[in-house]
DNA sequence: ACGGTTGGAACA
DNA sequence: TTGTTCCAA
């Protein structure tokens, strides 16, 4: 009985990078006479010397596990060097860190579409490089293979030691070998030659999975550590999923990984190909069942995000036991400390990045005497996010007072006088979500932001190369006034229409045209940096025409990426393009798929191009858009009106926007932050009208009326997301 | 009542 | 959409 067979589907070569105990590397970069000793990292060392948060591998000898406490580390290796976590704000401050890992994303980054997937673990799409190499300078050619290459493990070939190399060396040039051997191969040269550029400029070591999907690469990362790489041909997968306890795949280390094996006795990755896909779905869900039929087989169709950057910002901080908050004094004093950090991330994210807030929220965990599972009731809050570290500081206080008053709630216990009733807090946090690019055409908002000092946004490709996440700077200076972004644009989206049935497409394309246009022609009258209103109209037709005009198939490239990755795409023909269209996993995946891809969709750019708002009323543009608002309605009890707003932070005269696209540059972010808001609008439209439009928009199109994922019948809720159902016949 | 902090994602 | 929950490291 045939199924689903990867090869046939499946010719993608991912690459999954893990640096070696990230955090004991970065201090030991910092204090090198560290190196070569056992060493940890820990964090808060007052209450039995800290928690270890990263255990160095000389550690790892005597017993010195990650969760250990400090003391605990000390008496099984005595010797152990344990170095702190920089505090700041009485908090634990990873910042060092998070910047350590920027510098490693913007050296992988270089071969092809990179995901940053933690602070520590990048994912790489390497096909089309391996699909160039193979094609230019294939592995046999080579007369020299690149010694880190040869130190690669390759799964069912040189597991055994002996001549271990010479192994390698064989069947990465073996002339007859697998086409997508020879891929991997090529991609292990490639990742080799990676990794050792990252140990040059950085100092750092990191092991990598080199195989056909994110899944097997995962895996394969953490098989040969610290500082090596593993390949896992396609000969091999099941010889290593087989016996793989199911705990160890991602995803299944939680409660799914125990339901599977409490309800069906499901020990290892093979056990599970015993149950049908229909059984996997009837228990887990029509999505998760599939998903689990699938990496049993070891096929994931899991895409490498082009997402150099973090999604959101958080801070936070726990007081347990003992230390937790019992007075409004003592929350106000923590949820200050957390939304300065917060804040000041926020202003470097910004200030690198060019990327905006939309959305604060707060998460608290609190407890209430006597009652036992009262700890995890305390109801996060979100409110819309104002620059500047009083506001956000106030904001966080009133969806902590409103939080916990539904907490109290709960428990008919009078918040009046704020005195304690019993309760505590546990735990506090902030983040700061809804992320988005600010257009790059809109640098006199920045230069407000900043009074008249623009020289650190002179970058000419914003949100292209600039991966810092928000190193620290000084702290506490606001140099910058707040940018205001209330529910008054939910009302000035209030005005426009969702998308009319009835309109046929090209009128509303039309339609959402002379919407930017009048906005951005509003705009313009009140923007000083442009001189010529005209100018800017012809800068946002230039970009409807460029963005409307079909993109390369094999473009896939992010627009996060740095330029020079581009070329890779140029001397990519019809033919490649088309194996580039085969190498997908199914069609339907493929499709699907491109609801998510940001650089490859013509006909999304062109919407998103102009859809200022209807969608989301998040968008950049109502930062600007607001300032025209006559009143405004913030979240109940937050915030202060538009007005007071406006005399605040704009004074009239200061030049605000200039809307449009003034060098070209068109950012990967808004994109990826319009997303969903398409999505959604695009299930409103009637089919019918798509067959107006030119051929290659209609196939996008098309695409995207579909349905994205099957509703999910079962009671156990799926967590995992976007895969697809394989070709099955039965 | 503790490994903590941080981040991503699905789902209702 | 927001809030909850889960997962991972």
């Amino acid at each position: 009985m045939p199924v689903a067979r990867p090869e046939s589907s499946d010719a993608r070569i991912i690459a999954h990078v893990d640096m070696d105990c990230f955090y004991v590397q970065v201090e030991q970069r910092k204090q090198p006479k560290l190196r070569g000793q056992p060493t940890a990292v820990v964090q808060y060392n007052s209450w039995k010397g800290g928690g270890l948060i990263a255990v160095s591998y000389e550690a790892r000898k005597y017993g010195v596990k990650r969760s250990m406490r400090g003391d605990d580390a000390k008496q099984v290796c005595p010797q152990i060097q344990l170095v702190q976590v920089p505090v700041a704000r009485g908090k634990a401050d990873l910042s060092i860190y998070r910047n350590a890992g920027s510098e490693v994303v913007s050296i992988l980054a270089r071969k092809g579409r990179c995901e940053r997937a933690s602070i520590d673990e990048v994912y790489l799409d390497l096909t089309d490089a391996v699909e160039a190499m193979l094609a230019e300078t294939p592995p046999e050619s080579l007369e020299t293979i690149d010694e880190e290459a040869l130190k690669s493990h390759v799964l069912g070939f040189n597991e055994d030691g002996n001549d271990f190399k010479e192994i390698v060396r064989q069947w990465i040039c073996r002339n007859d070998a697998d086409h997508r051997d020879k891929l991997l191969a090529c991609g292990a040269i490639i990742v080799a030659e990676l990794r050792l550029q990252v140990l040059k400029e950085t100092e750092f070591t990191c092991s990598a999975g080199i195989a056909h999907n994110k899944m097997l690469a995962k895996l394969a990362s953490g098989m040969n550590k610290p500082a090596q790489q593993t390949v896992v041909p396609f000969s091999s997968v099941m010889g290593l999923l087989e016996p793989l306890p199911i705990k160890k795949m991602k995803q299944l280390g939680g409660k799914l990984g125990s339901a599977l094996q409490v309800e069906l006795g499901v020990n290892t990755v093979g056990d599970l190909l015993r149950f049908s896909e229909e059984k996997l779905q009837e228990r887990y869900g029509i999505n998760t069942g599939t998903w689990l039929w699938n990496i049993a087989r070891g096929i994931s169709g899991e895409e490498v995000e082009g997402r150099l950057l973090p999604k959101s910002h958080g801070s936070g901080k726990t007081f347990p036991g003992p230390r937790a908050l019992k007075t409004m004094a003592s929350v106000e004093h923590w949820l200050n400390e957390l939304c300065e950090e917060l804040s000041e991330r926020l202003h470097s994210d910004m200030d690198q990045n060019k990327r905006i807030a939309h959305t604060i929220t707060l998460h608290a965990r609190a407890y209430k005497c006597g009652d036992s599972d009262s700890h995890n009731k305390f109801p996060s809050k979100s409110c819309p996010l104002r620059y500047g570290t009083a506001k956000i500081q106030e904001d966080a206080l009133n969806l902590f007072q409103i939080g916990l008053r539904e907490y109290l709630g709960s428990y008919r216990v009078k918040t009046k006088g704020s005195q304690n009733n019993g309760w505590g807090i546990t735990a506090l946090s902030v983040s700061a979500s809804k992320i988005v690019a600010i257009p790059s055409g809109t640098r006199s908002i920045m230069k407000y932001f900043h009074g008249q000092d623009q020289s650190h946004f002179s970058s000419k490709q914003p949100n292209d190369r600039c991966i810092q996440a928000a190193p620290s700077s000084p702290s506490g200076s606001e140099s910058y006034s707040g940018l205001h972004l209330t529910e008054q644009e939910i009302d000035l989206c209030g005005d426009e229409p969702r998308i009319e049935y009835a309109m046929p497409i090209l009128d509303q394309l039309e339609h959402k045209r002379r919407m930017w246009e009048e906005q951005d022609t509003c705009l313009m009258v009140r923007s000083a940096d442009s001189q010529d209103p005209s100018h800017s109209s012809r800068k946002v037709q230039d970009r409807v025409t460029r963005e409307t005009s079909p993109v390369p198939s094999s473009g896939t490239e992010s627009c996060l990426l740095p330029k020079q990755n581009e070329p890779q795409t140029e001397f990519h023909g019809e033919e490649s393009r088309i194996k580039h269209a085969m190498r997908s996993v199914k069609p339907q995946e493929q499709k699907r798929k491109r609801l998510k891809e940001k650089g490859t969709s013509s006909i999304l750019r062109f919407f998103q191009s102009r859809n200022s708002c209807s969608s989301s009323k998040q968008e950049h543009f109502e930062s600007v858009r607001e300032i025209k608002a006559s009143s405004c309605s913030g979240v109940q009890s937050i915030g202060e009106s538009c007005n007071e707003m406006i005399k605040d932070q704009l004074p009239q005269e200061t030049p605000v926007a200039e809307i449009g696209t003034n060098s070209g540059t068109y950012s990967l972010g808004q994109d990826e932050q319009r997303r969903d808001a398409w999505s959604y609008k695009m299930d409103e439209i009637d089919p019918k009208v798509v067959n107006e439009l030119p051929p290659e928009i209609q196939e996008e199109l098309w695409a995207w009326l579909r349905p994205h994922k099957r509703p999910n019948i079962a009671k156990r809720g799926s967590s995992i997301a976007h895969y697809f159902s394989p070709a099955k016949s039965t």
